[in-house]
DNA sequence: ACCTTTCTGTGGTCTGACCACATGCGGCGA
DNA sequence: TCGCCGCATGTGGTCAGACCACAGAAAGGT
């Protein structure tokens, strides 16, 4: 029974793609150093030719490296003109997130779990690291929701719209402001990324809310700045407790 | 002054791609439940006919949707054959954050402490909820890991490979049955694109190591059974604290 | 010197063809 | 009748060559 089928010897026969050559080669460039962020690629006809591929296969290349948030193309001519590595891992893992969440890949709980697990991390840290320029990134979208009731409030009953989603925006940017405060770039992408894929689920729900919502926009601001607070002060084990609760009881109010 | 060119109103022309219509339009499928994961996408000739675009254009969007993990194409001809929709939000996770952790776009000591925050909130729910099942798929590669190194003492010195890969395939198999074992998907799918991205610096952090991988590994396993202890005793706490130790212990080791 | 026009190179798109592959079906032989 | 072989069919993968819209740069006129 030296029978090699049972073992894993035997590696299936890859079929790689032409573009997937493409995508690696472009990959080991930049680790090599070679393409650096900013730097602009070769022209895709130029590409094409070097490795000898069709430019179909380097323009379904670069829609796996756009996908992926390592290059951005760009039409016309000129200096910033051409396909450029740039680095947007936050924009990239917000796409992917955002599609799986619609797609219900994820347990809603489950998202709302981890949202909680990083937004307590980031918090934690930000108390105890936060620049007074991140805090000011945090105070601002604050401010821009509590001024949103007294606007409100002015010219109640004129069936105006009511800028839940204004606010929505706003509290998007509360929780990134947060995030990036923590000073932790990979924590803070995936928070941003789960925020954001998050967005008009939250939408829904505050569109869903009647006569309720001026009551929930006061609860949401109160424990808004209480989170602010504690994380000014630099209380990080208030500020995640505040977070969690906060996420967890706006995420049962809408649903 | 009420020049609006300072407001936001002027929101900049998005020149949407033809292929990102392609993909918006079979997402929307999906989200409408048209398309169900498993069911196969027309072919691409016949989306192409039916958008009214190129095929290539249809074969970018493919690229595009394939780099999210929502599509796999499949040659031939048959019942599995085609382009099928497939949730496969793990390995894009993976390929995403593996291709920026290369980029050095997140800072090691970022990817450690997001590494421990998620290990450590898997480790605390595989101590409060682990199922029997998952729990023995957390011992099998421990027990495996712990074989190797009886088996190298078996055939020391006869200038063999010392198995470090497989060690550390083995020890990737284990921190990803912890996270599955905690029953987060989300938290689970994003804990083992981390590990499986540390995958290769961490297998060349091995090899560095000369004479000390012997000495290495026992500690590693020792580390391992001690958190795999504490979470067979439902000790989450301990768990949390153990694994914890053991990635920062083993990330100063290799670096 | 300034403005206008033209040139050039970029990504974006389309067309139509061919290839490799895997299945399924029909015909052929036993 | 049964079983096997081989071609037909349809899939994604690849290629070649062309044209378009765009934006900056260069050349030209005022």
């Amino acid at each position: 029974m030296s029978d090699a089928s049972a073992e894993d010897v035997w590696r299936p026969v890859t079929r790689v793609r032409a573009y997937q050559h493409v995508v690696d080669q472009v990959e080991e460039q930049i680790l090599a150093g070679t393409l650096k962020v900013g730097d602009r690629l070769p022209g895709e006809r130029d590409l094409a030719t070097r490795m000898q591929v069709s430019r179909a296969a380097v323009r379904e290349a670069m829609r796996t490296l756009e996908a992926h948030g390592v290059v951005r193309p760009a039409v016309g001519s000129g200096a910033d003109a051409g396909t450029v590595v740039s680095a947007m891992p936050s924009e990239a893992l917000t796409r992917l997130l955002r599609v799986h969440v619609a797609l219900a890949n994820f347990p809603v709980a489950d998202v709302v779990d981890a949202r909680c697990m990083l937004e307590r991390s980031s918090a934690t840290l930000a108390a105890g690291r936060a620049t007074p320029a991140a805090l000011s990134a945090v105070a601002a979208p604050l401010a821009a929701m509590e001024a949103t009731e007294a606007l409100d409030r002015s010219r109640a009953g004129d069936g105006h719209p009511d800028g839940r989603q204004a606010y929505n925006d706003l509290d998007t940017a509360f929780h990134i402001a947060i995030a990036e405060a923590g000073g932790n770039r990979l924590v803070a992408d995936i928070t941003i990324a789960i925020r954001e894929a998050m967005r008009r689920p939250i939408l829904e729900g505050l569109e869903r809310l009647g006569e309720e919502w001026p009551a929930v926009r006061r609860r949401l601001s109160q424990e808004h700045r209480g989170v602010f607070e504690a994380i000014a002060v630099g209380d990080g084990v208030r500020a995640a407790d505040l977070v969690e609760a906060h996420i967890r009881s706006a995420h049962a109010r809408l649903s």
